[in-house]
DNA sequence: TTGACATATTCCTATATCGGAATATTATTC
DNA sequence: GAATAATATTCCGATATAGGAATATGTCAA
């Protein structure tokens, strides 16, 4: 099988570093026409749209006609689940001397446990 | 050209649902031979030690030799960069209601200084 | 209507997947 | 050494990009 559909979910969407840009323009929650977005980026105008229209499906973007242009804002709710997902690991960063010593106790007692009785590899259950 | 690497950067390794599940079961922060992860996620024993190649080669987990299996752990400071990218976004979901609040307000503001003299789409510069 | 501007869409190519099947590699045990 | 277990790698096919070029669509203005 392909790779899973970037227009299908907010992380695919997020891994393209293109993507990523547009979306940092877009962060300060204010609406940009694509024309802006091109000028900033210095991208070229079909590139732009099409990462636009990815976001869009995602709902990471919304686009509202006006005149001539389409004005997109960031609709940042979308990327909660992101933030969600990655909030989890964020103990292991954080505090990082504790988490050293944290490691270093935890490897400790393993060795103790199951002091390796010629099969290390019997952890499964 | 083509899609960028997943072996690249973090964000195109995170973009793989089922690599996303390999992470959460090494979530625990303990080692994990392969065979267990295939095991707890019934994924073909390939496709686990491909997932795990890619997240090895962006430096999400490392891998140690203990007798014939192949120890892998989470090394999740690596995820920092898609915390700390996705934090900017943080205050746009917390505090809802004044986040909406500042929304309207900043709409007021723009129609007052922009007051739309035929041309919207002058906010360039 | 015509022209100019803003944006979207289509067509194309080179590339990169993911997963399955089969196979290779490495380590252990007898 | 031979058999076995654990894991990695290779080969394959179907699919899905991303970007460029060209073009279509839509909107305003005179």
């Amino acid at each position: 099988m392909a790779r899973a559909a970037t227009t299908t979910d907010v992380f695919n969407a997020i891994a393209e570093p293109r993507r990523r840009e547009v979306i940092g323009v877009l962060a300060d929650g204010r609406e940009y026409a694509v024309g802006e977005v091109v000028l900033r980026l210095r991208m070229s105008q079909p590139a732009v749209s099409k990462h636009l229209g990815v976001l869009r499906k995602v709902g990471v973007v919304s686009v509202i006609k006006r005149g001539q242009h389409r004005m997109y804002r960031l609709n940042a709710a979308e990327l909660k689940p992101v933030h969600d997902w990655v909030k989890v690991f964020e103990r292991y960063w954080t505090h990082q001397l504790s988490q050293i010593k944290e490691r270093a106790e935890r490897k400790a007692l393993e060795r103790m446990v199951s002091s390796d009785p010629g099969d290390p590899g019997d952890r499964q259950r």
